[in-house]
DNA sequence: CAAAACAATAATGTCGACATTTTAGTATAT
DNA sequence: ATATACTAAAATGTCGACATTATTGTTTTG
């Protein structure tokens, strides 16, 4: 009588919207390259689905800005520019730095233990960085998420979860040139507890700057590295 | 040789691309009602296309929050409440403090000309308000955005635009039930000055009170007005 | 030999049609 | 009379087909 778990999410969501999740992971992880011209016979090849859903999936992606399109000349993967890294990261640092602020004013205890939760989760996932790069990020995106929830406003956690997507796809635009590098990871961890520590003192000013060069300094290392020059063409 | 203005604004976009504009104003200004079913019958007739710019139209407006869809029941305006719009204001409060903060750190002469043209045609127009409120409206928010320009990041930009137009939605609500009142106007034409001083003097803290004063005033009119009542249905 | 003109090939954008699912209406039974 | 089961109607989601437009390759011309 009932549907196993896979089956019942095929069934309860329609083609564009299954496509579209598979379609921003191929952008966000560099399966498509930015700037590629997204043919549809090719599409409909890899998704398995009529152009309808696809350009139903395309025209929901256009407004997150992860393609482009042009009349009579199809969709292509958003290009990248050094200017828009660096535009994104700025915003994203000052977003996640207000939603910290208006946490650290209205967080109450379950918003701590949330933290607490989330950062041993990520304590304990250290040591293995190497071998499981992609669980690492999501106990550490989940760890900062956990923190910003705090701000208790739905709208504001949709910009940011926007923001952290455009940013993630220039990290791994990045991660792919040059393979991941311990030492990035051994700082953040520190600067982490740092976090933490402002948050439970609800030292605003003080949580709202770490958190700012948390964010800022991958976009400083993205910049010099040879990733970027990539990013030129 | 040269096709007349609206000919080539056809043209240059595919269908899908003007009903997302016309869609989007006639839900913004209130002609599809929140939670209204939006049949694909009813829709074709009016904007005089087939199901398919349609529902990529409604696609990209899925993603900016303005519809919502259940597989296999179509698409619905995307209902309000109360509890959405008090987030949605509160978050522009704090998005446009944020503009102005970067503004004012960043702004040049240039952006202070602009402010003060834009601040020009928006006096011109006081009296008229009542007389052509739409035309009053645009030139009000061409004066904020002269303001917020100055943050010099399109991606805040962005988000920017994205929270207006869904707060002009519920204000557009609220002006079908009760008529325009003036007294609004004129405290609102206060703060407008009062905002220029701390922006030229660049008072940070000061500019950045403001605005959330100047922005959050609407959302505690609207939560007692009448027309607020009908959001709860 | 380069550049323009043309032909062919391919790709896009849109519509109508079909299968599936939901919804509304009616009848049946407890 | 209320609830359940069944039937008819309507609406959705998807695909293939067609016309239009862009792209590529070839030929022609100066």
């Amino acid at each position: 009588m009932n549907r196993s778990p896979v089956e019942a999410d095929n069934n309860r969501n329609n083609s564009a919207l299954i496509v579209v999740g598979e379609l921003k992971q191929d952008i966000l992880n560099g399966y498509f390259q930015p700037g590629e011209k997204l043919k549809m016979t090719r599409l409909k090849e890899r998704y398995q689905v009529g152009v309808s859903p696809l350009r139903e999936a395309l025209s929901q992606l256009l407004i997150e800005q992860l393609v482009v399109v042009e009349n009579q000349r199809g969709f292509k993967v958003h290009p990248v520019s050094r200017e828009e890294m660096l535009d994104i990261y700025a915003t994203r640092a000052e977003i996640e730095a207000l939603c910290i602020g208006l946490a650290i004013e209205k967080g109450d205890d379950e918003w701590e233990a949330g933290i607490m939760a989330a950062a041993h989760k990520m304590r304990k996932f250290g040591d293995l960085v190497e071998k499981d790069p992609q669980e690492w990020e999501r106990r550490h995106q989940a760890f900062h998420t956990s923190i910003a929830i705090g701000c208790d406003s739905p709208t504001l956690m949709q910009v940011r979860r926007s923001l952290y997507e455009k940013a993630s796809r220039y990290r791994n635009l990045w991660l792919n040139k040059n393979m991941a590098e311990s030492t990035v990871f051994d700082a953040n961890q520190k600067e982490h507890e740092s976090l933490i520590e402002a948050l439970l003192e609800r030292e605003s000013s003080n949580a709202r700057e770490l958190i700012r060069e948390h964010l800022l300094s991958p976009s400083r290392a993205l910049e010099t590295s040879q990733g970027l020059t990539a990013l030129d063409r």
